[in-house]
DNA sequence: CCATCCTGCGACACCACTGTCGCATTTAGC
DNA sequence: GCTAAATGCGACAGTGGTGTCGCAGGATGG
């Protein structure tokens, strides 16, 4: 249990298929039990326990690596010339990101009162945003911002999970970005 | 514990105590226990399992009850003009019904073994729907029905979620009939 | 080749939820 | 007022998930 330096070799190859089990598992059940990530992940119960200690070490663990993804995803997109255009980036990280995102918004409430989970930030971020988008014409002014807002995560939502069925993952992106420029278009 | 019958008075008021608590707490928190939903109805635990024996009838009866409120909200609906219409009602009827919109579609494969979920049916009739209204004109070509069909999903639970906390629940029900129309609009 | 790391296995106590009782108390209908 | 229905309370055993051990086997690297 080292402070802090990330992890190489086999330690970093395990601890990453367990989040990447959790991910998998918790974004259609979150109820699901330690034992099938487990499972999910090819590793014993004891050794998922020797990584993270309790359930809400692995659920914080999961929220951090999801959280620092998003940022890396879009630290590497190019700059954006709109508002509306850096909501498309983040759009399609997001798509990209499957079971991250479906984890990290199929329930709004279920990081609620969690210490890596600033609701207010990336909120009062994203709030901001669609204040922007709305001054520069992409918003109608009809549209309350907290209903633009749910809107976005919705549409984001569902493009994740509609591509782990049906549709390939780019189309499903396009039409995320497509379905809410519209909804919320003057 | 009578074969079918409907109940009356008391009876029935305790019933639906338990149904409506219990669509009150599942839609925010699935894994919520039985002791929570008593608490909410203000009744027993030993009351709450005197009319569903266990756990899984309380879902079947608040699955089963939530769907008939489904149908006679769209039963007292005027004759639709088109398949647009129908959908826009449809989905009026479902933000007025709240917590249980939410317990029955916030988790897309909750009740997939459960008898009394016939996904093929509902699924088929609105993807029909959805064929008609590509056909008269109100749906653009070049969007999937699946697409179509997870956005109608997602919208309609997001106004209902909205309607909980930020939104009066007509504006939530005309925004979000709005943002689907403009979607899928050619 | 040897020391160390990583892992699996099985056992254990613990706890929350569940479903079932019996009994006492309150409520409602006649 | 009396009877029957409805409810609350507390106890109970059963169950599944959780977190912690110790030990043994296998992989890895010097």
């Amino acid at each position: 249990m080292t402070t802090e330096q990330t992890e190489r070799g086999a330690r970093a190859r395990t601890r990453q298929a367990v989040l990447d089990a959790a991910a998998s598992v918790w974004a259609r059940d979150f109820s699901a039990s330690l034992s099938a990530i487990a499972e999910r992940a090819e590793v014993s119960r004891s050794t998922l326990h020797r990584y993270f200690t309790d359930r809400q070490a692995l659920v914080d663990a999961l929220l951090l690596d999801s959280l620092a993804r998003l940022e890396t995803l879009d630290d590497g997109a190019s700059a954006p010339a709109s508002a509306m255009d850096t909501l498309e980036q983040y759009l399609r990280a997001g798509v990209a990101m499957g079971d991250r995102v479906i984890f990290l918004f199929s329930d709004p409430n279920r990081f609620d009162g969690n210490p890596h989970w600033s609701a207010e930030d990336g909120d009062d971020e994203m709030r901001a945003l669609m204040d922007s988008a709305r001054t520069e014409g992409s918003i109608a002014p009809g549209i309350p911002t907290s209903w633009a807002v749910s809107l976005y995560y919705a549409v984001l939502y569902t493009a994740a999970e509609v591509s782990n069925q049906d549709l390939p993952r780019h189309l499903a992106a396009d039409l995320a970005v497509q379905s809410f420029r519209r909804s919320v278009a003057p």
